[in-house]
DNA sequence: CCGAGGACTTAGCACCTACGTT
DNA sequence: AACGTAGGTGCTAAGTCCTCGG
């Protein structure tokens, strides 16, 4: 294959596709399939790979959802020079192993294996042969695959007339929205004459459903048909707030040693960089390089005496140490003044941090404008350390009712635009300068919107647990699809499914490499014989994704058979699958499904399992909470949610490691005891002589030495304790010189301990026996076990984000049941901010299931 | 008719603070 | 009381998904 060598490889490849003569078996359906997005055009071959013929394609064809394969049928057909292959050898097997059963991807996790009962409903779509249908494909199979009766049973409150509805109404669907749009209008129209109406609404709406704020918002309570393109009918709000004006402090900055008076605009942005001086930012050099390109610039343009033009010539360390002396000053001052920010602080909140929607208060989220600094992005972010510029109110849309007032712009200043859009959720926007993306202000998590969309998000995927396993065994059976679009997509649902990777999107060249499902490349795979899988590669954040698994033996050879061929690095392992074609063939499965349902799917269902397997009906709230948080540590694993390991993370593991040290040394000196009151078991025991891991001669001598001088602690403060007694007591205190004698008996016992330690003979206590030393000795081990799972807890965890899942993933409906059944206070589970963002899913009863 | 970019969720890190420890 | 630390919260970057608009 020709091709540019120069261009990137991702779009080279794209490129071939597009160029590269279509194929025929695009036929079958091509005709008709016009109208359905996906018709459009194949991205064909690029690099041909061969499909061997598995007969099992055949068979599988006719059980599987066929819509889909039909529909895709076009993509061209590699089975041109099939041959190829050690992967003939594969043969048919195993495909309709249901996943569950076969392996479990990576150790841990997993779970997943109980197939729901709709398996069989995905085949629903069968019957609808080709193209053109697509719409009404979906009705048909969200529709039949749902029951929606059933499931919304297990809801109760909301919705369940909501989404019925919706489901039923199948043909009208397209119309809807417009529809919506229409309605919304008017309405917008409608209130601006309005605005008391709506006001005395809300007032007795507050009456009706309690009075007092906390229910006011309670959504959830409420059966009312939503439409969700509409997103308020009326807002209003007083803007956002902008961080105050640059004050300059005057810190010099050195150039060549020498003190440079900076203008404040320039000395704002040296400061910025003298604020993360020694922190990993400001040592990486890409860091270092976009903040001078646009530090130098800056000085120029203030004409700077002398001109700045070397990075290295810069000093930035009296500004550093300026800053450091404004944090102890700051952490000196009184509580009055304390108390004054903290009061200011509360204004801005009463001010900006609230807003009315639809006439009922919410909590606005980051009212706050981000202010003025340098650009940090993630990984190997290109335009990390860049300056990011003070945002103006001229750069500032809001977004608000027709009749809501105008919040008045800072002085001197005035808004970009006044918006009225009841479709969009945001309350203002900009553009930020340096990656030129959108920002926005939304409400707070708590607010009813968001938990609107929260509770939506996790019913899309308990809508998926009840399709799952015919998903699943659809994908199975697409494993081994002749068509080698079909099997990638397949391919990848598997590892979307069983790993909870995420998508994967196409990512531009501004911005850290990182990957996804779909944009794996072969250097993220390596294969090893019989059927482990290794996944190495950045993820979002430029978190390492690193897992070696079982994977299903048809998922190996696929693998295998994407990466043959001129497998250089760089290539897409998936060439020809796009998250946007992943994503509507998932659609047509089940309305809603998107590839990122599958994680919300897998973590809450594997925490579902977890947290029921490992709660002791029993225990007390503490061992409950053990398990909780296994179980979320669990999720949080599967998600891969991983987090800097804290700087005393070191240390406290030596510390729990000299814990087992210093037990193990007790067992050694008791087995020693053992042997000396009774030397025969030298030979029937000979456990007794074993010496115990891990224990130096060195380490001991320190740890005696250690233990001898806690010792003269102890009796050193038990002489000072005395002395207070007496003295209260009005008696004569006990001298130096009885301490010192007292001190005796301990340089007494350091001797002894010496001389054991040569001798090996340990007298031990008085009325030690063998048998009281054998018990001693159990119990040394448990603690050491106990340590230890102790310690493997703590160095697992260290990596490990809990709240991630927590927060995203988790239903917290699940939580809310499990606190009521095993009567575990909420507030042991959810900080005050979680509580709030999801008091929606207090009310479940405790059976409820996700 | 496709890709750029809009809108919204998800993410880890940097503080800050409340708390337990010494 | 000072200290250190973990947990909680705020911040904003970085994803996903889908809709526009050229």
């Amino acid at each position: 294959m020709s091709d540019s060598e120069d261009m990137p490889l991702a779009a080279r490849k794209r490129q071939q596709a597009d160029n590269a003569p279509t194929t025929d078996d695009d036929n079958i359906d091509s005709g008709s399939d016009s109208d359905t997005p996906l018709g459009k055009r194949r991205r064909p071959a690029v690099r041909k790979k061969v499909i061997e013929d598995d007969d099992v394609v055949q068979s599988s064809d006719s059980e599987v959802p066929l819509v889909k394969r039909v529909r895709t049928a076009e993509r061209k057909s590699y089975k041109e020079d099939s041959d190829d292959d050690g992967d003939a050898s594969y043969k048919s097997s195993d495909s309709d192993t249901p996943l569950a059963a076969k392996k479990a991807p990576s150790a841990k996790t997993n779970g997943t294996s109980k197939s729901s009962p709709s398996t069989s409903k995905t085949n629903g779509n069968k019957g609808t042969s080709g193209k053109k249908v697509a719409p009404k494909i979906k009705e048909e199979s969200s529709s039949d695959s749902d029951a929606p009766l059933a499931k919304k049973a297990s809801t109760k409150k909301d919705t369940p007339s909501k989404s019925a509805a919706k489901s039923s109404k199948s043909t009208k669907v397209k119309s809807e929205p417009i529809e919506a749009k229409l309605s919304s209008k008017k309405r917008a129209k409608d209130d601006t004459d309005s605005k008391s109406k709506v006001k005395k609404v809300k007032k007795e709406e507050e009456e009706e459903e309690e009075d007092d704020d906390e229910n006011e918002n309670a959504w959830w309570l409420n059966n009312t048909e939503q439409d969700d393109t509409v997103k308020w009918k009326t807002l209003s709000h007083n803007g956002v707030y902008f961080p105050p004006p640059y004050v300059p402090h005057g810190v010099k900055m050195l150039y060549d040693g020498k003190p440079v008076t900076l203008a404040p605009e320039v000395e704002e942005v040296a400061s910025f960089f003298g604020a993360l001086l020694y922190t990993e930012h400001a040592e990486n050099p890409t860091f270092q390089e976009n903040f001078f390109k646009d530090f130098s610039k800056l000085a120029k343009k203030h004409k700077t005496v002398p001109e700045i033009k070397s990075f290295a010539k810069c000093d930035f360390t009296l500004m550093y140490e300026y800053f450091q002396q404004e944090k102890e000053k700051k952490k000196l001052m009184t509580k009055e003044q304390k108390q004054a920010l903290k009061d200011e602080k509360q204004a801005l909140e009463e001010m900006y941090g609230t807003c009315y929607l639809d006439g009922r208060k919410e909590k606005v989220g980051n009212f706050r404008m981000e202010p003025p600094g340098l650009f940090r992005g993630r990984g190997k972010h290109p335009k990390t350390g860049c300056l990011k510029l003070r945002v103006l109110p001229e750069q500032v849309t809001l977004n608000l009712s027709k009749d809501a007032p105008i919040p008045k712009a800072p002085e001197g200043h005035k808004w970009q635009k006044i918006v009225h859009d009841d479709t969009k959720t945001w309350l203002a926007t900009w553009k930020e300068n340096v990656n030129d993306s959108t920002k926005y202000v939304f409400l707070a998590a708590g607010s009813s919107l968001k938990g609107q969309s929260d509770f939506k998000k996790f019913e899309t995927a308990r809508e998926l647990k009840k399709c799952v396993a015919g998903i699943r065994k659809a994908y199975m059976a697409d494993l081994k699809d002749k068509k080698m679009f079909i099997r990638q997509r397949a391919t990848a649902m598997y590892l979307i499914d069983r790993l909870a990777l995420r998508a994967g999107n196409e990512k531009g060249e501004d911005e850290a490499d990182t990957v996804g499902c779909c944009s794996l490349r072969f250097e993220h795979v390596t294969l090893e014989k019989p059927n482990i899988m290794h996944l190495d590669f950045l993820g979002k954040d430029s978190i390492r994704f690193q897992k070696t698994m079982e994977v299903d033996d048809q998922v190996f050879k696929n693998i295998r058979l994407f990466k043959r061929e001129p497998a250089q690095e760089g290539d897409e392992l998936f060439d020809r699958l796009k998250t946007s074609e992943l994503n509507k063939h998932l659609q047509s499965l089940m309305k809603g499904l998107t590839a990122k349902v599958f994680r919300t799917y897998n973590a809450s269902f594997t925490f579902q399992d977890q947290l029921q397997k490992l709660t002791p009906a029993k225990g007390t709230v503490a061992e409950k909470l053990l398990a909780y948080n296994r179980a979320n540590r669990e999720v949080a694993v599967l998600c891969n949610h991983q987090r800097a390991v804290s700087k005393g993370h070191a240390l406290q593991m030596d510390k729990i490691v000299d814990k087992i040290r210093a037990l193990k040394y007790q067992k050694m000196k008791l087995k020693q005891t053992i042997l000396t009151l009774e030397p025969k078991l030298k030979k029937k025991r000979p456990e007794f002589t074993e010496p115990e891991s891990d224990l130096e001669d060195d380490w001991i001598g320190e740890h005696e030495v250690q233990l001898m001088a806690k010792e003269r602690e102890k009796v050193k403060a038990k002489w000072e304790k005395e002395n207070e007694k007496r003295k209260e007591n009005k008696e004569k205190p006990m001298t130096e010189k009885e301490l010192k004698e007292m001190l005796k008996e301990v340089d007494a016992r350091e001797k002894e301990l010496a001389k054991e330690r040569k001798s090996g003979v340990v007298p031990g206590g008085k009325g030690a026996t063998v048998e009281k030393c054998e018990a001693q000795l159990l119990k040394l081990d448990e603690r050491i076990a106990a340590t230890r799972t102790a310690m493997v807890d703590k160095e697992e965890n260290k990596q490990t984000a809990l709240g991630t899942s927590k927060i995203n993933y988790i239903d917290p409906r699940i939580s809310a049941a499990w606190c009521q059944k095993y009567d575990v206070p909420l507030e042991k589970i959810f900080t005050k901010t979680l509580r709030d963002k999801f008091k929606w899913a207090m009310t479940v009863d405790a059976d409820w299931e996700f």
